[in-house]
DNA sequence: TAGACTAGAGAACGATCGTTATTCACGCAA
DNA sequence: TTGCGTGAATAACGATCGTTCTCTAGTCTA
């Protein structure tokens, strides 16, 4: 065969397979941080399961606070994702919205299930250091905004979306404490009373 | 004055005043344990807020675990008195239900609030040890169960109790991570429409 | 007054944390 | 072959954790 082996390009030096190395150690700590939480992971643990040594882990990453952020980054990117794709499998206007709710029934039932895991860090971090709450509050926002969005392209009136968040936030927590995958039939059943409320009633407007 | 003090009956030893010790230590501590989180407050902040000293504090409790289980209990109980007193200040069946969210709003604007100190805990130690964990599912469940006591005497179905707690825990979340009370407000709206459409049609039954 | 017991202040202990320095083995140009 | 420099393994560092031990001062009983 020819020989035409990817090589790194010595020009730019060896960012190429540290960005990978980066990808590779984030997805790989990921999952133990979710299970048993930020401070209860440490350094040397993720330098055993990485197979990355410290010296490596620390020059890639300058701490472990820009470790924990990036693995947040990523959980964001992959909620979102996993969200936009389920939303997006229909079209009929009610069933985006409801959507949701068949989302959060399918994660609730998968292995490993230990609720949100932004609900989760705020309450291990958030009354200490400003960084992670404030990625937490971001991401939360998005969600939001996402719905918002969704329900206005359905003709919802803007009171629709927050109450359909906050029900999506309760069966989070909900199911991660009880550690049972009801609540996420309980909100979708009320989440349908309070779409048909919004979609048949006006919106209310405000009186001159 | 005549010489009547309150002293110590010798007969029982001293575990009288060691109650009150355990009692005002729970209380002292529990603030600090609620903003900043557990792991993040020792044992030696907690001698220095208390005033008592290490060698005391390990002869009135076994270990931190045991402090935070102790506080736990007594959110549990500052909770439960909260919720019923403004649940029982009206007797409209309606106006009992909403009550929650109205408990709940008074809450979010109250000095210091940072969420649902049940939902922090399980977030920051649910991953490691079973004994806090379980007394998170222990007050939660306790909360549904007060729910559903309360809707089965206004004459709901059993459906409703669970998608109120559903958006009483939602509003909790979403409150604590924005920083925002108006999810107590969006709830509250919520659940008007939940209880009228659970009053208003009959309950659903099986079909046969 | 003398002596036995107690409680408080704080040092000390072992463990573990995040982070850094040291050691050592190996690939490579001269 | 001989230095040289890179990277992996790991020891070490300072800090802090929960917990225990030491030392000392004081109080109460006989």
């Amino acid at each position: 065969m020819t020989e035409v082996e990817v090589r790194p390009d010595p020009a730019d030096g060896v960012p190429a397979e540290d960005a990978v190395a980066r990808a590779m150690i984030i997805e790989t700590v990921s999952p133990l941080f979710y299970a048993r939480g930020f401070t209860a992971v440490g350094m040397d643990e993720l330098r055993a399961v990485t197979g990355v040594s410290l010296k490596r882990l620390y020059r890639l990453f300058p701490s472990k606070e820009d470790i924990i952020e990036e693995v947040l980054h990523s959980w964001r990117d992959t909620w979102e994702a996993n969200l936009r794709a389920q939303v997006e499998s229909t079209q009929v206007p009610r069933e985006r919205l409801l959507a949701v709710f068949d989302f959060l029934a399918a994660w609730f039932i998968s292995e490993g299930f230990r609720g949100c895991a932004f609900i989760n860090s705020f309450g291990e971090l958030g009354g200490i250091s400003g960084r992670i709450p404030a990625i937490v509050r971001a991401q939360k926002k998005e969600f939001q905004d996402y719905l918002s969005r969704v329900a206005t392209r359905v003709g919802a009136p803007d009171t629709l979306a927050p109450q359909l968040a906050i029900l999506a936030e309760g069966a989070l927590t909900t199911a991660a404490i009880a550690g049972s995958a009801e609540p996420a039939r309980q909100a979708r059943a009320a989440a349908e009373i309070l779409i048909d409320a919004a979609l048949t009633r006006p919106a209310p407007v405000t009186m001159p």
